[in-house]
RNA sequence: GGGCCAUUAGCUCAGUGGUAGAGCAUCCGCCUUUUAAGCGGAGAGUCGAUGGUUCGAAUCCAUCAUGGCCCA
């Protein structure tokens, strides 16, 4: 630090401002590479950082690293003349430079500019990383993501992957017909699932305020109002803890289908996804966490009766109380909270046994009515709704379903959400009275959907952690 | 919330009770087609923090901090 702050005053002693201006660029290094024969011999202008210097006195190779990748530059003390190669000298690794000169091909056959002139762009201060192991401490890597996207190539490529991605989706959804809107972030109520949210505070209304953990409740309003197909592509909060599947900020797509339900959403859903693998990966088949992949509709489907049945051994359709199915999940080596109902019953055996196998990509259909208050119930059986999960890597992907649109049967959900809530559950629904005032004007027969983009990014970019797909991941702040 | 692990130079890492090390980076010298350039030399540390054990602690113990992995 100290003597890259003494080459400050150094170069601008010698007329040199060490954060300069603007520069205007003719190609990018990528470009030069790609292009060199018909670039061979032509004056071209880059401009980047300063990657690696290998000086031989008089003249020095270095590499020169912008957003499109590194080219070697060549400065000759003969050619740039001693003034700039005084200059040139005292650069560091970092320093962000601009240069103009001729594409040629060194004797060992590696692209380069040979440099006529030089101009500093901005002196690095602190010293970069090593340059062969780049920077592997994580907790530097989050913290200071500018450094790890310099030191770690590979790290700016899982970021694009994840711009792609969300890119493929509008693509997809627009040419679908559906409208992208906004929502409140900041709402009285935090509804449309099932989580603790992030409390604030309005200064000039004195209104405490929630941060949204969904968007679904408005995006039905929407519904209600007459938009068809609307989805929303926003961030939500849940004030949670955090693991490498948890951020409590992440990105939620949720999109909502007038006269449809979730058969329809399943098929849009796996062509949606498998349009995305195309975009951004160009094939159907992926290998995560050493598994292969293959996105080529139609997944399959199973009922999650049947595959509790298939991997637990138990059958909950012989269920007819919750005391029968809380003994079928002890049965099945479970122990639950004395009050669990029929619904949660059966999730945690899902969630335990079936669950972790789900490779995927697949669908589960028919979750039971006590854990999805908002869809609506199945006409055959009315423990269960028109609802599904989609899977992969054992993880869960997507959430949809037929949306509950009979305010009245919406109502004692939140009812029955509020017992939860008496019981000591501060995870379960509020009564959302303004929601169901929507529902009464009559909403039409809607699917709806929601997926996770940051644990749908994982699978694309081949990341194990959440945290390696969030530029910013929440950390606990430095204090020294 | 619980368990395990990590924290040493700017970075990557060695160092298991006896004088704090290496490579890269930095600085000085040499070097005009190298590429993890090379050769010679130099500087660089509150060993995460605080206590304790010990003649002596980076090393053993305790607490705390930060982070990671696993579990709830």
């Amino acid at each position: 630090m100290a003597i890259r702050r003494d080459k400050l005053d150094k170069l601008r002693s010698l007329g040199v401002e060490p954060f300069g201006q603007a520069y205007q660029r003719s190609h990018s290094a990528r470009e030069v590479v790609e292009g060199f024969s018909s670039l061979e011999g032509k004056s071209v202008s880059l401009a980047g950082r300063l990657n690696a210097i290998r000086s031989h006195g008089k003249a020095a190779f270095a590499d020169l690293q912008d957003q499109s990748g590194r080219v070697q530059i060549y400065v000759k003390k003969d050619i740039v003349g001693d003034a700039a190669f005084e200059i040139f000298e005292i650069l560091d690794l970092g320093d962000i430079v601009g240069v103009r000169g001729l594409v040629f091909k060194t004797k060992r056959g590696e692209i380069s500019v040979q440099v006529e002139q030089l101009t500093l762009l901005t002196k690095a201060l602190r010293p970069m990383p090593e340059k062969w192991h780049g920077l592997k401490d994580v907790e530097l890597r989050y913290r200071q993501r500018y450094v790890d996207l310099i030191a770690n190539p590979e790290v700016r490529e899982t970021f694009i992957i994840r711009t792609k991605v969300v890119r493929a989706i509008r693509n997809y959804l627009d040419g679908q017909g559906f409208y992208e809107v906004e929502t409140p972030v900041l709402a009285a109520i935090a509804g449309g699932t099932t989580a603790r949210p992030f409390k604030t505070h309005h200064n000039a209304l004195d209104l405490p305020l929630f941060m949204r953990i969904a968007t679904e409740l408005y995006l039905k309003r929407l519904i209600v109002g007459g938009f068809e197909k609307v989805y929303e592509l926003g961030r939500v909060f849940r004030n949670e803890g955090i693991s490498t599947k948890h951020n409590p900020e992440f990105t939620l797509l949720e999109l909502y289908e007038a006269y449809s339900d979730y058969e329809g959403i399943m098929t849009l859903t796996e062509n949606l996804i498998s349009h995305v693998a195309q975009e951004v990966l160009g094939t159907q088949h992926v290998i995560y966490q050493g598994h292969e992949v293959d996105f080529t509709p139609p997944w399959p489907r199973a009922r999650m009766l049947d595959l509790v049945k298939e991997h637990a051994g138990v059958d909950f359709s012989l269920v007819n109380s919750d005391e029968e199915a809380r003994a079928m999940a002890r049965q099945a080596g479970l122990t639950l909270a004395p009050k669990a109902t029929f619904g949660q019953a059966l999730d945690e055996v899902f969630s335990e046994f079936v669950e972790p196998k789900l490779t995927g990509p697949m669908f589960v259909l028919d979750y039971p009515v006590e854990i999805s208050p908002l869809a609506k119930r199945r006409s055959d059986n009315p423990r269960l709704t028109y609802r599904f999960e989609a899977f992969l890597a054992g993880r869960e992907l997507a959430n949809a379903f037929s949306e509950l649109n009979d305010p009245i049967d919406q109502r004692g959900r939140f009812e029955q959400q509020m017992e939860e809530r008496a019981r000591g559950n501060d995870e379960a629904h509020e009564m959302d009275e303004d929601f169901l005032l929507a529902l009464e004007y009559g909403m039409p027969p809607t699917g709806g959907l929601g997926i996770g983009i940051d644990r749908l990014c994982m699978v694309f970019a081949g990341v194990d952690s959440i945290r390696d797909i969030i530029l910013f991941p929440l950390m606990r702040p430095r204090h020294d």
